[in-house]
DNA sequence: CTGAAAGCGCTTACAG
DNA sequence: CTGAAAGCGCTTACAG
């Protein structure tokens, strides 16, 4: 048993299938009479309007897709929950293109542009700043809307919402120096993620003001590697205070520490970034930089419909406000 | 400047549409010297197939609908990477169709229906068994294959890919009988779900069997909402063994115990269920029971490709084998 | 306010 | 092996 098409509303009302196309879409072009009989009829029919036509027909999917990289990461999947609210508030549908580091990003755009979708959010802050041209390139070509969400460019003519990483690096340090500590390190990751570049900048930055060394240590993000490295670490540094680009980093290394007699946040102050549940779960409590991550999910999404829209927006970069979130992991 | 279609592609080739279409789609059909001219002219013009127009034509879209409550949950999350996995090795689109715990779960069928996707997944263990025949009927008579995945049901009519909680949570008491823990508490949640009800199943069976209360302490998911609880609970309990039905709400119990003086293991035996990444970041590491979400993800996204193909399977019902992951938080 | 008709960009029998 | 034609289920000027 088929389902009903809009011949057969057509039919049953008594009216062309222009007038049910009408009452769908400008219901305020048909006089309220034939309405109410066409929306009766659909109703009888259980009718739905097949979107794969509309499509086709429009030239408008009213779907967006998302590309990704890793959706288990915590960030990512939090962004997408700011997406998803936001889409269905602006009854968007949500595709999803995820996107392995090694293989070449434009064959994710070929997909994307193949699939009609009506605009693009990209996530991943993994590509490096050729591959975002690219994907700019590639997009503004075929005419399709896109917004970067929580990277970092420092080219003003992308679309982006993202929050100020060197800012907040830059902050965290600053506290941590002001609390009298000498030599801290930042425990960042051996990939290269353009919010981490970010993230040393802003902390290489308040260690040379402040006239101290800026040292950085590079681990895998796997925990259990992590323990290896750190274990080796507190044989022979002098350390008195560590930031985590992430916030299971800054755990498993204040774990290790106080393993090896270090009292928290007496010989060592530590702190994260992200504020994920990690951070209350530990002992003590971590002090960690909060990212609002399900916002840049949401605004990025937001600014997208205004783009598909043609509004005029008042800037295409936004940048979001972030917070140290102070715990007893730092005094 | 629009897109080549396939008409710019059979006129440049000097053939006509219908055989750009079979180069695209049955190859073997055409030959040789014609296929590769217009591949050539492919190339040139960068033509890629409509996907929207396709799906008209064929009534194939090609893309999977994936129905999600909370996108943030890390199982969920993690399924959808088996998910997405899976689906691009097949060649099939991932579209979201997020789900309001308030809202009419019609509505979102609705949504799907509409949006002719060729298959469903259904992510959803805080559906209700009544909701889940919902789903289940309105599928059905639209002709949608579907899998339900990480849920429990008895109605052996659905496919499903699931792990047996009720097992796992009982070999986990039985563990912990066995080491001679006389009073285990199983903290759960406020909330129903599904697969939690399977968990208070097998943990209130090993109990009876080993001739012990059984005690359930419900609390809400919310981390510091769970601190309060939780301190004013050693106050007045016996308790010499305690299991999460999630590993974040294990954790958190653990942490109160320790602070009011309890050694773990030795005093309170702690595991949890999920082995998230939170197992290893607590003191003590936490003994957690595994359960193969991404594997949950990709089995059923690999089951529902058979089902779209009309393959024969021999089970709609998979159950993914589990394993105790033991820690220093038990002994 | 409503209808007839063209068209969106493909696929798919049907002929040849 | 290839082409002409119908059709997928809608939207959208264009008339009236």
């Amino acid at each position: 048993m088929r389902n009903a098409t809009i011949y057969d509303v057509a039919g049953v009302a008594g009216v062309s299938l222009a007038t049910v196309s009408r009452v769908l879409n400008n219901p305020e072009k048909v006089k309220t009479e034939t309405r109410e009989r066409v929306l009766k009829v659909i109703k009888e029919l259980g009718y739905r309007p097949n979107v794969i036509a509309r499509g086709l027909a429009s030239r408008k999917t009213t779907t967006v897709g998302v590309v990704i990289s890793d959706i288990t990461r915590a960030s990512v999947a939090e962004m997408l929950g700011g997406i998803l609210d936001i889409a269905k508030k602006y009854n968007y549908s949500i595709k999803i293109f995820p996107f392995d580091e090694e293989e070449d990003v434009m064959d994710a755009l070929y997909n994307i542009v193949a699939e009609q979708v009506d605009g693009v959010l990209c996530l991943d802050d993994e590509l490096s700043t050729k591959q975002m041209d690219d994907v700019k390139r590639t997009l503004e070509s075929n005419n399709i809307p896109f917004v970067f969400g929580n990277v970092y460019s420092s080219n003003p003519e992308i679309p982006l919402v993202t929050v100020d990483y060197e800012r907040a690096a830059y902050e965290l340090t600053k506290a941590m120096i002001k609390d009298n500590r000498k030599n801290i390190y930042l425990l960042s990751t051996a990939r290269k993620y353009m919010v981490n570049d970010q993230k040393e900048a802003g902390y290489t930055k308040a260690m040379k003001e402040a006239r101290l060394e800026a040292k950085i240590f590079r681990t895998s993000g796997d925990v259990s590697i992590n323990m290896a490295h750190f274990e080796e670490f507190f044989k022979d540094k002098k350390i008195d205070g560590a930031i985590g680009v992430r916030d299971s980093i800054a755990i498993s290394f204040m774990n290790i520490a106080q393993e090896n007699g270090l009292s928290i946040p007496r010989d060592l102050a530590v702190a994260g970034f992200q504020n994920t549940k990690y951070s209350v779960l530990s002992r003590p409590n971590l002090t960690s930089l909060d990212i609002p991550v399900y916002d840049i999910g949401a605004v990025s999404m937001r600014l997208l419909t205004k783009l598909m829209n043609q509004e005029e927006v008042d800037s295409q970069s936004i940048v979001l406000p972030h917070h140290i979130i102070k715990r007893n992991s730092t005094n």
